[in-house]
Formats: C-alpha cells, structure tokens, sequence
DNA sequence: CCCGTAGATGTTGACGTCAACATGTTACCG
DNA sequence: CGGTAACATGTTGACGTCAACATCTACGGG
C-alpha cells in the first residue's frame, strides 16, 4: 500500500470559526448559535435559519474540546487490544467501533504493545489521560487479574472473569460448544476431542466446560484436552498430537485458526477429513468456507455483541449504574465438508 | 465473549482534581505544576518533587480536553477504515496504532459504515468534528477520487491514487510481484496466471503491471487476468475459471486469501497443487502457512509502512510541511509447498 | 390599558490549561 | 560592592463552549 499526502497548501496554525464568529455574522448572540448547534428548540425558525447559513458560509464545526472542557464529558470511548492477530478480537473491535459510531461516540484505539501485566497497569493508569469517558477491554481476562482497572472511569470487560460478578454481555458459549459436541456424537462418533482456547480466556474456559459436560450427560468417556492458544500454530501443534492416535474420529477445536492447523497437521500424516476424522471449528471466518475441506463451524455474531457491549458502556456513562440484565448472544451450527460420519459404525 | 462491569461505587459526576488541586497542595503555582506535568527543565529539583508527590497524593490527571482547548492540538489521530475483514487493511491499522500510540499520539478508529461516495463524504465532512489532528485513509483509492478530503486536515492517503501527485510510503508491491512472477518462471513454467485485486486499488494495479511487466521482459505470453476484490469468495471464482484450464500450471494470487480460495477450487476439481498447478500468494498471514498444502507466499511489513506513514502525518502535523521523500519498504518471498516444478518440463 | 406569562434571545462566568510576561533570587563579574 | 545575567517561580488572560440567569417582546385576560 502507499501513502500520500495532499498537496496545496493549508492554512495550519490558524483555528477554524468559533462560534463568535457565526454569531457576528447572523447578527446573534453567541448563546442562540449554541443552542442551533445543539438542536435546542427554543429559538426562532427564521433565526435558526440564518445561522446556519452564516455556519455553512463560514465553514463552522464546533470545537470538540472546547465543548468537552464544559460538558465534563468527551464522547468519546476507548477500546483496549492486545492484538489484531486473532479473528475474534478484530471482529469485536469492528462491531464495536460501528455501533459506537451510529450512537455519537467517537472511539480510541489503543493497543497494549505487549501482554504483560507490567504493560497493561500502564496502559489502564493512562486511560485517565485519554480523553474518554469510558472504556471497553477486549483483552482475556485472566491478565487482568493481576491488574488494577481503571477505578474512576465505566468500564466493560468483553470475556468475562471470576473477579466480576456479572457478566453483561456474552456470546453463548455454552450453546455454541454444545452444537459442535453434539453434532459431531449425533453422527455417530464416540467422542470428541477437543483443542481448547488458552486457560486464561473465560470464553475458552467456557467452550471446553460445555463441551465436557455434554460428553458427560451422554454417559461418554471425556478424552485430554489439548491445550491451544488461539493461534493456528498451537492447532497445528495440538494437532500433530491427535494424527498420530488412531483412536481419534473427531475433533472440536475452540476456534476456526486452531481447527486450520489441525487441517494441516492431518493431512501431513495422511489422515482423511472428514474420513478418517471429523474437525469442527468455532467464529465462523470467511476464510473457513474456503478451508479444506470447508470447515463446518459454529458462528457467532460479533455484531449484536459489539452492540449489546457499547450500550451497556454508554449506558454506564450516562446513568452511572451498572447494566445488570445478562444478555446471551445466541449462536449457529453451520455444517461444511469437515465432518461427517465414522468410517466404520460398530 | 462476555462483557462486565466493574463493580462498586464510582463517583461520576464529580471531577478530578485539577492543577490548581496540586499547586495548592505542593505549595506552588498552577504554572509551575503545568512545568513539572510538561516535563519541562526550568524547576528546581525539589519543587519538582514535592509537585510530583502532590499529583501521586491527588491521583492528578492532566485534562486532555482544557490542553487541546489551550494549545489547539489534540495529540490525536483519526484512522478512517472501511472494513476489518481484510488482512491488509487490520495488519495496517494494528502497525498504525502501535505506531501512533508509541509516539504519544491517540488513535481515533472511524469506520465507513458502507463504501459508498456518499457515506465516504459524510465520514470526511464529520472529520472536522472529531478531536483530532490529522488521518490515515485506509481505503481502496479508487472511492477518494470522486469525493473531496477533508480540505484543512493533514491527511495520508494508504493506497496511493493517480490523483495525488506523490506517493511516500508503500510496500515495494512491483518488487513482491516480481519476486512471485520470478520465482513460478524460475521453476520452469511457461507463463504464469494472475488473480488480481480489485482494478480501484493501486496497490492491486501495481502488483498487475509488475507481474506483466516481468513476464514480457522474458519475452512470454500473457495470460488473461482474472479479477477478484480481495475477497477469499472471489479468488475461488476465479480458482474455478483456472482449475478448468489444463494449461494452467502456475498462479500469482494478489494476496493469501484470494490465494486459499483458488487452492479450495483447484482441490475440489482435483487438480494437484503443486503437482499439476503451483500457486503463490501475497501477505504471508499467520494462517498461509497451515493452508493445504502450506502457502508460498510474498511477505510485506505492515509494521514499517505503519511506522513511516504514522512518522509522515505527524511531521505534516507538525510542521505543515509534506515529506517529500518517498519510502519503500522490501518484501520477502517465502518459499513453502504450493509451488513446485511443473510436472513435465518439455 | 395594565399585568402576567411564555417564549425568544442576550449576558456572564467558569471549565483546566498554558503562553507570555512580570517578578524574585542567586551568584559571579570587574 | 554595584551591576547584571541566569534561573526559578508567580500572575494574568484567553482558548471555545454552554449552563444559569437576566432581559426583552408579544399577546391575552381581566
């Protein structure tokens, strides 16, 4: 990609119109010029009418700071990531920034350049020097354990913890874990292995309890789990793992990435999918379709959790009380060519 | 994922301590603690201290909006995206943030809820509302010729377009597509096919004109293009053109998900990568080498284009001047097992 | 014909910070 | 020992906006 600068010159350093400025022009007060620019309804149609001419002819846009610096309050949420490597997390911050946008508020990025806890205490110390009025931490929980949040600025915390009480918002993990365990045992396999999420994330903790419990009601026997970390790497790893043991039909991987690398690993020692062993993934990626073979998976969807999340936040911010009604995101079975029947029903 | 809110009380409402706070605390002037929170060398090594100690007492937080109200800078920077779905666009602005972040500047994330020349305009329009200093365009050129940028914003365009007259930082997308072109012909096949990105995006021209460009130096035919949009779905429609084609022996994708798509339908008609057909890709995503089979692929650093495009704003910010200097960044081709020989070198 | 009232508009001051300028203090020079 | 540079610190006002309050106008009822 390339960048590039405009040309032409511009006047920097000077400042835009203030609103003196529009209210010389429209022969107002700078009060009435305010109250145009915030939609008030108290001021005369033809008044209003004028100053907005006089707005337009002069260019005007309010002063965000300035307007901050009065209100006390700056529109304006910040987002917390650790990384955009992992589909999950960018999807969020997708459907986050998009429904923060369509509700008026502005959103910071702002990036932990590195996973320790070190990092993360400084970057929550320097939230109160952002300017925003509240914050939404899409980072697993589990580093935050250790770590002070933030105590005098609303926060929500996507991937819930044991150390809050309530969570507000949440994919259903439990449902979507158990569609992928059953679908698999529904078609005859007898059991399923599982590739699970790192330890710290509550949504991989939850994945893999929902899994185990459905094993467990239907009276089955819960093999190891292997531990991944989201990456697709780790899936390969775990992967590589599962291939050598013939005893192994099907495999629920806690995320599409990690159920890729087991693709890969598969294949490398020549086992067939869904032949030899049925994969079934988790987010539903658009690269997964194209996987092969295409991977059946569980969906979710990011955007009435990003949108769910940004309401409880601003809902926060303006009432000061917590949202305290949980909210659960249902998700979706979509079935591909990765999984089907065991070669051989006993 | 869950979402949760910190509990226990919190006092909204109530603002936090303010410089006047700490000087009377410290016993000094407001100016002097603005000295000491600006880091500024003029205080005595004791008075810095005992401010220093007044602000930990308080937990003083400087306010972002009465500086930015004050210096008419807001230390900030907006990124305005169109979607996160592609690799590209979430490498960059994850390089971006990290950049930006580094040198102490916010990152402010605008989505373009929908790509029209509408929508785009409103965005660019609302610019001027937002509290910042000056934006990344992380989207497709083609879109920004028919609608006017933000006029006193310093703005860099990633991506450049023939509207503007000098790119200045860029991955070297002529040297990666060479590199690919090179290394299919090196291998001994005849000629090599391409999928391209979209005909809007420079980046997608430039890979085209350079893998054309290195076929004709050699003197070879060149096959007809097959266009795509980025999209993992178009490079399977266009795998599928190329899977019914015998004489297709070796194909450059313009980036890794198009590539995987192609894969998908070459698999699905049967025909053998890198046996029959060898494909090479462009990006190098954590996923490429877990495709089947692992991905060739050319790498780009998203990181440095993120840093000299950050480092290029900020001057202009600064300085009001453009840097004139174009940058390219190397790329890197990385040989895995999608490409081969063809299987009978006449 | 006066007063009350409702709605439109204006005036004032403060939000927190920092640049510019003013003042105070120390120390070194010839 | 007066003069002055070099440095430390203080005072003042303005950045652009909006809430609170003050004023003005028009109109209807008594």
């Amino acid at each position: 990609m390339a960048a590039e600068l405009k040309p032409g010159t511009r006047d920097r350093g000077r400042r835009g119109p203030s609103m003196l400025d529009v209210a010389r022009l429209a022969g107002v007060s700078g009060q009435t010029v305010s109250r145009v620019s915030n939609g008030h309804d108290n001021v005369d149609a033809a008044t209003r009418e004028r100053v907005l001419a006089a707005m337009r002819e002069l260019g005007y846009r309010p002063n965000r700071a300035a307007r901050a610096l009065r209100t006390g309050q700056f529109r304006s949420i910040a987002v917390i990531v650790f990384e955009l490597s992992s589909f999950g997390t960018t999807r969020s911050l997708d459907a986050i920034a998009t429904a923060a946008t369509a509700r008026g508020y502005a959103v910071n990025l702002i990036p932990v350049l590195s996973a320790t806890e070190e990092r993360l205490s400084e970057t929550f110390a320097g939230l109160d020097h952002q300017a925003v009025d509240g914050a939404v931490i899409l980072i697993e929980a589990h580093l935050l354990d250790e770590v002070r949040l933030p105590e005098t600025l609303p926060t929500v915390v996507v991937d819930s913890s044991a150390l809050f009480d309530y969570p507000i918002v949440d994919t259903d993990q439990a449902q979507g874990a158990r569609q992928a365990t059953e679908h698999l045992l529904d078609l005859g396999h007898r059991t399923v292995w599982h590739v699970s999420g790192p330890t710290e994330s509550y949504s991989a903790i939850r994945r893999r309890a929902s899994w185990e419990e459905t094993l467990t009601e239907r009276g089955l026997e819960v093999p190891p789990v292997l531990a991944g970390d989201w990456s697709v790497d780790s899936g390969y790893t775990a992967g590589l793992e599962l291939a050598r043991n013939d005893e192994v039909t099907a495999v629920f991987a806690a995320n599409d990435q990690m159920a890729l690398g087991v693709l890969h690993a598969l294949h490398e020692h020549g086992r067939e999918v869904p032949g030899d062993v049925s994969v079934v993934g988790f987010d539903d990626m658009d690269e997964s379709a194209h996987f092969w073979p295409p991977l059946t998976t569980v969906r979710q969807s990011f955007v009435e959790v990003g949108e769910a999340t940004v309401d409880a936040l601003i809902h926060e911010i303006q009432s000061g009380e917590h949202h305290r009604e949980p909210v659960r995101i249902g998700t979706q079975l979509v079935v591909r060519d990765s999984t089907a029947a065991p070669r051989s029903t006993p």
